[in-house]
DNA sequence: CAGGATCCGTTTCGATACTG
DNA sequence: CAGTATCGAAACGGATCCTG
């Protein structure tokens, strides 16, 4: 199959080449917030993913390292998606992103989740563990942190 | 004149808007390690910025406040881009960027500026406000940090 | 000459319809 | 459910033009 590089490649060396586009940031914050890891679940975002638009960009994903595909046990249709520990370890720079647009975009949903805000501003390395602990295990984010 | 949006405008409530996109990125990084400030700095980028690409970018960036323009006293020609306070926060996420991509990225510049990683490393806050203090200066990076 | 604006041919994206 | 195919819309690169 033909690869097609992503028009958001860019030399930048920030390992921008593997994420900065939007709709990769999006699946990945589904993956940490929503607890998404399917296709169908990531269909069904708020934002509207395109069938293709998600196709590629999960395979982009996994092309990159970032995702590993599994066959889901209960029903083979269903593949999932998950971290992998390349993956998790963009937490830390997620969580900077979200204390950013918390600190100026007063429209961002990061207003709304005071209180991981708040660890993640007192330490953000020791909240980003904790939760790529949980996320490794397969839990969700600590649900208190979400309200 | 027409406001137009960028196609990488997303409603993924990090920020994302205002600097997600591959361009006005590579103007922070070219600012804030690099040292430029002029339009024709930028365009001398190794990337190849095209005349209007630049120019919407840094016209999207003043727009979100991220860069302020002041006129050079010494060539009223030459306009003057500087990070705003909004701006100059982006450091530790830029930070967080450079870490995961000298872990993961082998082609990464990030390697090659080990210093200034492990600060990061050790502690991202800490190295971030000493170099904004710098830039809010505008004095360069330290250089020790980029051999 | 510095800083942009405009135009245009080409590439890439993405909404929708469709398929295994 | 999990993707492809199609095709118009949007962004890009590059040349050129404009303005102080």
């Amino acid at each position: 199959m033909k690869r097609k590089r992503l028009r958001s490649h860019c030399p930048i060396n920030f390992g921008l080449e593997s994420f900065a586009d939007k709709w990769s940031l999006l699946i990945v914050r589904d993956i940490i917030f929503r607890g998404k890891t399917t296709y169908g679940e990531f269909l069904k975002s708020e934002e509207g993913f395109a069938t293709n638009i998600l196709a590629t960009r999960l395979t982009h994903l996994e092309e990159e390292g970032i995702l590993e595909k599994r066959v889901n046990p209960d029903d083979a249709r269903k593949n999932q998606y998950w971290l992998s520990e390349k993956g998790l370890d963009l937490v830390p720079m997620l969580f900077e992103m979200i204390l950013w647009s918390s600190k100026y975009d007063p429209k961002s949903e990061a207003r709304r989740i005071t209180k991981l805000v708040e660890q993640i501003r007192k330490d953000n390395r020791k909240i980003s563990h904790k939760i790529m602990e949980r996320l490794r295990k397969g839990l969700p984010i600590f649900p208190e942190y979400l309200d």
